[in-house]
RNA sequence: GGGCCGGUAGCUCAGUCCGGCAGAGCGUCUGACUCUUAAUCAGACGGUCGAGGGUUCAAAUCCCUUCCGGCCCGCCA
């Protein structure tokens, strides 16, 4: 038998009201209030009226002030909307109840517009009800970083905490409602699977026990979602959370959520268009209008167009390296005093890949498309049309942090199956991110895959970069936290 | 993975360097109060000092181990 005890979870002073409200045979709980309307609706009605109507209100909302002088008291409740006054006295059906109210507690109340001795716009209250008791108190002061984190319900009554939400749901509906707009339908794919695939990251593990084998949580979206366009859906996104088992830090969560769209009969330079109209409409909607951006106390200069740089160039020009100069042994060097590691063994692209990582990346703060990377950078990108050991991608930096990734799709499925063969060569030379053979993948290819471009739009850096955010947490509803004994 | 900072009352935090009765503000509780703006006045209550071990006559404070959070670096997106 195990046994609850409140006294172990919830403040006892709030719990001897919370008696004290069923001794007196009131439900400290009720089924439903029926409000008349939302506060807001009340104080617009009526604040800038001199003469108020006798038309009876029931309105409902949280005490955030609690002014109890003895014979009349006034409460300040709050609901989504806005705030209202209650004005109570010994007319006041249910007057006794403010013994048994807190702070925080949410109420009901019936009665009629009136304007107080101040002036201010109120509900004189004829009848009071509680519609929650709440059995803990709400934080005097401003959460600390620890509670902000831990206590989430609380902390976004915080509006700081507050706003940056509304800014990532609001991020979430725009993008939808672009991709709409455009002709996209919206997927939903498999988020356990038995391969994984789709980006060079460290799955997490589960286990099925009806197919007793290991499985994978989706490191990407993109392999399910070509194989939608091989299908017929000719232009399909998902906005969805991907998993990666690696480190959680300011910029890192091991859930995140992800945009990846694919449009068939289009390419890289189709993307990159998307890209541009995709965000400026996004920061158009979220942010009024602005054609800047302020992060971490420096201006975002989102004018289009936006800067095309190869990767060569951008390594050139942020650090004065010219890399088709150099032999392969040169360049590893150098990559290694950058500090770069080749688990799986260096390659000339692999090298070119980091050291742009180490000196160019930092330095791209306004939106730049960097193009044509070596082409060991990705398995699943198709070759590019004019250089060769180049591929067709590009990845869109903004204030020193990689936003969006895209390619010409790799359709070609012979190749396709080279390219995982020698990931699967580096997973096997200590690669653990090399991507996997995925044979399912290749027989989708086999049937044909028009010519597609894809791309992937990190959603929680871009609402980084609309809040001003520098750290993820403070742009999840929920970032992950260890659990306390 | 490495470094630095932090964890003390419901909340926000002093106190730790230099060991000596466990502190403040707000909240809470009791009382007063018929126009307040978490009001005002009087009084009271409130603690496993993150956890465990050690040193000491004596530990929030010093030492060791460990958990949790934040920041920086490394790695990844």
């Amino acid at each position: 038998m195990v046994e609850f005890n409140p006294e172990d979870h919830f403040a006892t002073d709030r719990l001897d009201k919370l008696k004290r409200l069923q001794n007196e045979g009131i439900n400290p709980y009720p089924p439903s209030f029926d409000r008349s309307c939302a506060l807001a609706e009340f104080t617009d009605r009526y604040d800038d009226e001199t003469s108020l109507s006798d038309e009876e209100y029931r309105l409902a909302g949280r005490i955030r002030r609690f002014n109890d002088l003895g014979g009349i008291a006034f409460l300040g409740i709050a609901d989504e909307s806005g705030g209202v006054q209650l004005y109570l006295d010994d007319e006041t059906e249910g007057f006794d109840l403010l013994d048994s109210l807190d702070h925080g507690d949410i109420i009901g109340a019936t009665g009629e517009p009136i304007r107080t001795d101040r002036g201010e716009l109120s509900l004189r209250v004829q009848q009071l009800s509680v519609l929650t008791k709440t059995l803990n108190h709400p934080p005097r002061d401003e959460l600390n970083e620890e509670s902000r984190l831990r206590n989430r319900p609380v902390a976004m009554w915080e509006p700081d905490v507050r706003a940056r939400l509304e800014t990532r749901f609001d991020t979430i509906s725009e993008i939808r409602s672009f991709l709409e707009g455009r002709d996209f339908t919206e997927a939903d794919t498999t988020v356990l699977q038995n391969v994984y695939g789709g980006a060079n990251a460290t799955p997490f593990e589960t286990f099925c026990e009806a197919k007793d084998q290991t499985m994978y949580l989706r490191i990407a979206t993109e392999l399910d979602l070509k194989k939608l366009v091989v299908g017929g859906f000719e232009r399909v996104f998902e906005i969805g959370k991907v998993f990666r088992n690696e480190d959680i830090d300011t910029t890192h969560n091991p859930e995140f959520q992800m945009l990846e769209l694919y449009q068939a009969w289009a390419d890289y330079e189709d993307m990159m268009q998307i890209t541009e109209d995709l965000v400026c409409y996004v920061v158009d909607s979220v942010l009024d209008g602005s054609r800047t951006l302020q992060y971490d106390g420096k201006e975002i200069d989102l004018s289009r167009p936006w800067e095309r740089l190869t990767m060569t160039e951008a390594i050139h020009r942020h650090g004065n390296i010219n890399v088709e100069s150099l032999s392969d042994d040169e360049l590893e060097t150098i990559a290694r005093e950058h500090g770069a590691e080749f688990p799986g063994g260096f390659s000339r692209g692999l090298g070119i890949m980091e050291l742009f990582e180490t000196v160019a990346e930092p330095e791209l703060w306004d939106p730049t498309f960097v193009v044509d990377h070596p082409q060991e950078t990705t398995p699943l990108c198709k070759d590019h049309r004019e250089k060769d050991g180049r591929i067709e991608r590009f990845e869109l930096m903004v204030a020193g942090a990689e936003l969006a990734n895209s390619y010409t799709e790799l359709n070609d499925p012979v190749q396709q199956g080279e390219h995982f063969a020698a990931q699967l060569e580096r997973y096997e030379a200590g690669d653990e991110e090399a991507h996997q053979m995925d044979e399912g993948f290749l027989q989708a290819l086999s049937y044909g895959l028009p010519p597609t471009g894809g791309l992937g739009i990190g959603i929680d850096r871009l609402v980084m970069l609309l809040t001003d955010s520098q750290s993820i947490k403070d742009v999840l509803p929920f970032p992950m936290v260890n659990s306390k004994e």
